[in-house]
DNA sequence: CGACAGTCTGTGATTTTCCTGAGAAACACA
DNA sequence: TGTGTTTCTCAGGAAAATCACAGACTGTCG
């Protein structure tokens, strides 16, 4: 099931109406206060654990819908964390946390199971773009909750990651996408540059401001391309994405 | 939810029709009065600490709905403050102060769970403005309270920017749109212009006292214009905005 | 009716913010 | 390893916003 609050913003909800139950698992204490801060703001109940025994334990008395699983973690194996979960929770779906380099190892063939991952340092926009793939897909949530966001003729997909205007395909990279999405959450609504940096980039990104600057022109030369604009400026305040009509 | 008081201010409140709590965190004196102030003209219950213990320990029992935090405290690092507050607190929305060199400083991640920061030095206004939208979305107070002020045929969208007069569309300046939402959050009601440079510019300005009637001149132009005026001169006394049929 | 304080607004200097081209570095993939 | 793509820095320039200043205007009161 899905609301949309009057922000406009689209909740995922359990069949029932109460909030979907994440749990957290990192050792680093930073990281799992950024995702929870980050997912609680997606209206979503979190509780976190820094450890192997700790998230089996919670895990068993949270009931989560979903698991972020980082597989370095002090006390054991992340493998050994997983299977213990799996013995809680047959069916949760579980977004693994790698290190950039360890990717191919063993996630391969954890994936197919219908689990996820992202690789470290990650953006909190791919992370919630993932576990709300991965709740919606485990029928946690009403499965006709769809993965298409729509804004006047602008339409992105977040399963084939495709994105048209007026019917017309438009190839984005990685990045664009991204803030895309960001933006296309947030229909009318101002974004800051600080709010956009924090959500679309990783959060290790220690560059200039003005790269936001910069993917908003490149998303304009794709999107308003010789047509009527649908991303606004509003100086000294953000950006937003609105319909052309208005 | 909100309820809407005989001089025509809507007010905040929480879902069980108490005042809005809002603990500020600053050790300037003259910033905690100053905030304190402007925060209990909202209509809101305030309490201040001057450092990050009593910070926590004055959070601990006041529980209060939204935090105001300044970053430089005299014996915790801001990060270190905001860690223990959301042990107390889980999910109570930050509003962090910060000098304007040190935005980029550390500041990473911060607005993408909820929060958000302003720049010292803010004007008034501007943190009012952002701690009824962080208190708006985290849910303390009722989700239906929307954004918009409207007053006659003038309305105006906090979330998206946007100003229209009977229908059309008008653009404003950044200042001329928070001296515009001043006005409009105080509807027939004489604002001085001291009551006005103080809420609308920052505490700091030094500049000369006629930017007001500037503005308002700016104003005139864009809303008022070939209309029936809605924005009125008391002289000697200051300006004040109702609807025009009246 | 005249004078004065208070208010309005045109002009332009200064500052701030934003946009975008060019190219370097990092990356992806064959 | 080589090639094409993507990401990002840097810097110049354009545009917009802010504000000081000064002269015009207006309401009020003697």
């Amino acid at each position: 099931m899905t609301t949309t609050s009057p922000q406009g913003r689209t909740e995922l909800l359990r069949p029932d109406g109460s909030p979907v139950r994440v749990l957290v698992v990192d050792d680093e204490l930073s990281i799992t206060e950024l995702l929870s801060m980050a997912l609680r703001y997606e209206g979503w109940q979190i509780r976190s654990a820094g450890d192997g025994t700790g998230a089996v334990q919670t895990a068993r008395e949270f009931r989560p819908d979903a698991v972020v699983l980082d597989m370095m973690l002090p006390d054991m194996d992340g493998l050994a964390v997983l299977g213990r979960l799996r013995r809680e929770l047959p069916d949760v779906p579980v977004l693994f946390l790698t290190a950039k380099d360890a990717v191919e190892d063993r996630i391969a063939g954890l994936t197919a199971g219908g689990d996820d991952y992202v690789t470290k340092p990650f953006s909190l926009e791919e992370v919630v773009a993932r576990l709300r793939g991965l709740i919606r897909r485990s029928g946690a949530a009403d499965r006709r909750s769809d993965s298409v966001l729509v804004v006047g003729d602008l339409t992105l997909d977040e399963d084939s990651h495709e994105v048209s205007r007026a019917g017309e395909n438009i190839h984005l990279t990685a990045t664009e996408f991204e803030l895309l999405r960001f933006l296309m959450r947030n229909p009318r609504r101002v974004l800051s540059k600080a709010q956009i940096l924090d959500r679309v980039w990783s959060y290790d990104f220690g560059g200039q401001a003005n790269v936001v600057e910069l993917y908003i022109s490149y998303l304009r030369r794709k999107i308003d391309a010789g047509r009527e604009p649908m991303i606004h400026t509003r100086r000294g305040a953000g950006y937003l994405i609105k319909p052309a009509a208005s």
